[in-house]
DNA sequence: ACAGCCATGTAACTTGTTACATGATTTT
DNA sequence: AAAATCATGTAACAAGTTACATGGCTGT
C-alpha cells in the first residue's frame, strides 16, 4: 500500500509516467528501498483498476512510448482522505519478534535467553551501523531515515531488557 | 510468516491438530491478534506443501474427525534455523508513516505539519490506552505485549518531534 | 430454542515481489 | 564494444485475509 500512496501523493504535483514515479521514489528512499521496475507497473495498473488514475499514451520519436498517469476525482479524494487520517497500524505490533519471544516464553523454552542475546547483538550491530550512517550523511532529510531506524531499534532493545528481566519470574512462578 | 513460525514452535512440544494450534495461539495473543479460523487451515496446508509437517486423520465417534499434524525432519530443521538466526526485517522501517512524512517533506506540502500533529495526537491516545491496559493487567506475560506497544509508540513520537524540528530547515534551505 | 464451542475446510481476492522480455539511446 | 539509462510491461507465485460452508455437541 505504501507505494500506492506515494504515487498518489507524487501525482498531486502533476501528471507523470511510470518511470518518472519510480525515479522520484528511489531518489527519496535511495538505499533503503529499491523498487523492482515491474512493481511500478503492477501498482499503477491496480490503481487504474481501482479508478484512482487514468492514463494517456504519448508517442515519442526517439524513445519508447510513455504513459502519462493523471489522478481521477476518486484519486484526489483518496489522497485527501489519506492526509486527513492518522495511520493506525503502528500501535499493535504483530511482528515476528513478538511472536518468537512470546512463543518461547509460553513454552518455557531453554532457548529463550539465547534467542534474546542473539537478537540483542544483532540490534546493537545495526544500531552502530545506522549511527555511523547518520553521522556521515550531510542531507538532513536522509538523516531522518536513519533516525527512525535508530529510535526503533533502541525501543526494541529496551523491550528485550524488559523481557529478560521477566524471564526468571515467568519461568518460576 | 509469523503464524507459520508460531505453529512450528508449538508443534515441537508434540503433535497437534489445527483447532488446538488456533486455541494455543489465541490464548497467547488474546485481544491483540485474533486469527480467522480459515487461516489456520490455509497456513497448515501451505506448511504441508513445503514438507514442514505431515498429518494423520483421526476418527472420533462423538466429534468431527481431526487431523494431527507432526513436524517432519525438514520442519525440525526449520525451527532450529529460526531459533539460531536473529530477525533482520526490523531494522529498516519501510512503513507507511515513513513514506507519508517523507513524501510530504519532499513535496514541501503545507499539509505536513498538520499530518504530524494528527499522527501525534493519535499516538498519544494509543499511549494512554496501552498504559492503562498495562496497569490493569495482572499477567506479566500480557504486560510485555503492552510494553512493546508503549515503547514503539514512544519511539515514533520522539521521531515525529525530530521531524517537526527539521521541517523549517528543510522547507527553507 | 439458541448460542457457542469443537473441528474442518474451500474459493476467492488482495498485495508484495520477482523473473523475464523487449528495445532504443547514451555514456564510458 | 559494453554498460547504463530510458521506458514499458507480463506471468507467476507466495502470503495475508475473509466469506462462506458444513455439521455435531454442550450449556443455558
Amino acid at each position: 500500500m505504501s507505494l500506492r500512496f506515494a504515487f498518489l501523493a507524487f501525482l498531486t504535483t502533476g501528471a507523470k509516467h511510470g518511470y518518472e514515479l519510480k525515479s522520484e521514489f528511489e531518489d527519496l528512499f535511495r538505499g533503503l528501498w529499491d523498487v523492482n521496475a515491474g512493481q511500478i507497473y503492477t501498482t499503477l495498473s491496480r490503481m487504474q483498476r481501482d479508478a484512482l488514475v487514468t492514463n494517456e499514451r504519448i508517442a515519442q520519436d526517439d524513445r519508447p512510448d510513455k504513459k502519462i498517469y493523471t489522478l481521477t476525482e476518486d484519486g484526489k479524494r483518496e489522497v485527501a482522505r489519506w492526509l486527513s487520517e492518522a495511520i493506525q497500524e503502528l500501535d499493535t505490533p504483530r511482528d515476528e519478534l513478538l511472536v518468537k519471544v512470546f512463543v518461547l516464553l509460553q513454552l518455557k523454552s531453554p532457548a529463550c535467553l539465547e534467542v534474546i542475546r542473539l537478537q540483542r547483538n544483532h540490534f546493537m550491530a545495526s544500531l552502530r551501523e545506522f549511527t555511523q550512517l547518520k553521522l556521515t550523511t550531510a542531507d538532513p532529510l536522509r538523516q531522518l531515515i536513519f533516525d527512525r531506524a535508530i529510535l526503533r531499534i533502541q525501543a526494541d532493545l529496551e523491550w528485550l531488557d524488559n523481557v529478560e528481566a521477566s524471564v526468571a519470574t515467568l519461568f518460576n512462578p
